[in-house]
DNA sequence: CACCAGGCAAGCC
DNA sequence: GGCTTGCATGGT
C-alpha cells in the first residue's frame, strides 16, 4: 500500500474512531469489499474509491482533492465527534464492551434512493446475496466508472430505472423482491416521492412516506432513515438486534420488537443509531444467540 | 441437505 | 390492533 502522487491522504486526528474493518463489515453498506492488502474498494454517490488507513490518515488512492471536500469527508462522517458519543453512550456497560469492540464504526452518509432500493433487497436475506443482487442491479442498469484500471458500476438513479419491469430485473435474481424495486421506481418517476421531499420531512412523517413504498415496513423504514437520511434517533431491530437485546437487557427472554423500540428509544434517545451499529456489529462478529 | 437470512404483504381474527 | 403464512433465492 504505497502511497502514490495521485493519493490523497487526509490527516485526521481521530483514528481510534476510524476502523475501516468495523465501518464496512457493519452491515450498513454493501458495496465496499476489502482488497487482500486491507484496503477497501466499493462505490458510493457515483464514484468508484480504494481508501486505506495509514498512521494518523485515510488514504483515499487516485481522488482529486475536491471529490473529498464534495463526496468522502461527508460519506465518512469525518466532522461528526465519535468519541463523545461514545462517551455518552458508555455510561451503560454493556454499550461499553460493545463500543470497545466496534471502537471504529462510523455511520456512513449514503444516498437515499440507494438506500431504499438496497434495504428492500435486505428483507429476510443474506449479506453476501444482497451485495450481489445489488451488483447485478448496479451492472446492468447503472452508469460505467473506469477507477485505478478497472471498470465499476454506479448505483441505478430512478431515471436509468424508469420503467423498468419485474421481467427485465430477472437477470438481478432478488426473487420476490423485484415487484417492490418497480413500485419505489414508478413512485419516484410519477413524483409521488423525491429524496427532497422525503427529507424536508420530520423523521415519523418520512417514516410514513417510506412505508408508502411495497417492500418497505418498519424495520427496513428505518435502516433508511439511519443510513440514508441522517437520522440518527431510530434503531432498526433486526434478528440480530433482537437477539442481543434480549440477551443484554432482558435476562434472555424473548421480547417483542415493540418493546425492544421502546427501551432503545428510552435508553440511548438521539444516539440509538450509533448504539445499534455497536451492537449489531458486537451480535455478528460474536455470533450471540446462535450456539 | 435442511434451515435460515438485517422482513413484508396479505389474509385472518 | 396482533398473529400467521407464503414468499424467491442461495449461503451456511
Amino acid at each position: 500500500m504505497d502511497i502514490k502522487n495521485t493519493d490523497l491522504v487526509f490527516k485526521y486526528k481521530q483514528m481510534s474512531d476510524f476502523d475501516l474493518t468495523h465501518i464496512f463489515d457493519c452491515g450498513q453498506c454493501f458495496r465496499f469489499n476489502k482488497n487482500p492488502d486491507g484496503s477497501y474498494t466499493g462505490v458510493a454517490h457515483g464514484r468508484a474509491l480504494t481508501v486505506f488507513q495509514n498512521g494518523d490518515g485515510i488514504v483515499l488512492c487516485d481522488t482529486p482533492e475536491k471529490d473529498l471536500k464534495n463526496i468522502w469527508l461527508d460519506f465518512f462522517d469525518l466532522d461528526r465527534d465519535y468519541s463523545y458519543i461514545k462517551s455518552i453512550l458508555s455510561a451503560d456497560p454493556v454499550m461499553a464492551d460493545a463500543i470497545r469492540f466496534g471502537s471504529g464504526i462510523r455511520i456512513l452518509n449514503q444516498d437515499l434512493w440507494e438506500s431504499i432500493i438496497s434495504f428492500i433487497i435486505s428483507a429476510s436475506n443474506n449479506i453476501p446475496r444482497i451485495k450481489g443482487i445489488i451488483e447485478r442491479l448496479s451492472e446492468n442498469f447503472g452508469k460505467k466508472i473506469e477507477y485505478m484500471g478497472k471498470t465499476y458500476y454506479s448505483f441505478p438513479t430512478p431515471k436509468e430505472l424508469e420503467g423498468v419491469t419485474v421481467e427485465d430485473l430477472s437477470v438481478i435474481r432478488a426473487g420476490y423482491r423485484d415487484k417492490y424495486i418497480v413500485d419505489a421506481v414508478t413512485k419516484f418517476n410519477s413524483g409521488i416521492l423525491s429524496a427532497d421531499y422525503i427529507n424536508s420531512l420530520s423523521t415519523p412523517d418520512a417514516k410514513k412516506a417510506l412505508m408508502s413504498i411495497k417492500g418497505v415496513g418498519n424495520k427496513v423504514a428505518d435502516c433508511i432513515l439511519l443510513f440514508g437520511m441522517n437520522r440518527a434517533d431510530s434503531f432498526p431491530v433486526d434478528v440480530w438486534i433482537k437477539r442481543i437485546m434480549e440477551f443484554c437487557y432482558f435476562d434472555g427472554k424473548e421480547q417483542s420488537i415493540k418493546t425492544i423500540s421502546e427501551f432503545a428509544a428510552k435508553k440511548f434517545g438521539n444516539f440509538g443509531g450509533y448504539a445499534q451499529q455497536y451492537l449489531f456489529f458486537y451480535a455478528r462478529e460474536n455470533r450471540i444467540g446462535t450456539e
